[in-house]
DNA sequence: CTATAATGATACCTATCGGTAACAATTTTA
DNA sequence: TAAAATTGTTACCGATAGGTATCATTATAG
């Protein structure tokens, strides 16, 4: 399934509807990924300023692409 | 065109490219997105600390729509 | 229901993000 | 080329990200 990421909050539900469709905790989680459960959590909950590379890492860990659509490139 | 954004640097590479493209530089990106043009040049230079919603917010101006693409959920 | 697990929220703390400003280096243009 | 524009880099600095630990709250299982 494809999801459109306009916002942080977006991203926080597909994170925690893909982490719990795995039947991860939010401890695991932050433990693959070298985080920890606070990141998580507030990522989860659509927190805007959580840093791009952990947020990448955690989408890596979870097995999510992301794709950006350009029409200039 | 759709690209696939693995890490920090890729999605740096494609807003450098797309803000070009659109013939914007750093100093006009940041002033339409409320940033700084520091922030400009780092996250373009694949900076993995970059806040997430200032991220979308550019990626927004720039007219690049974010994908997730997970095969959970 | 109730015990247990999971998550949310908070305090504490160090590291650092990012705005502004200034200067250097690089790229573009005439 | 040389001047101008753009970008990279650094200093300064207030604000805050996020790790660990802890407690409150909510969800889940037996």
């Amino acid at each position: 399934m494809d999801h459109r990421i306009p916002d942080a909050s977006d991203l926080g539900h597909l994170i925690r509807d893909t982490r719990k469709a795995q039947g991860l905790t939010q401890d695991e989680l932050a433990g693959m990924t070298g985080t920890g459960r606070r990141f998580i959590s507030e990522l989860e909950n659509g927190k805007e300023t959580s840093q791009l590379g952990k947020v990448l890492l955690v989408l890596g860990a979870l097995g999510i692409a992301l794709y950006a659509l350009s029409k200039w490139k």
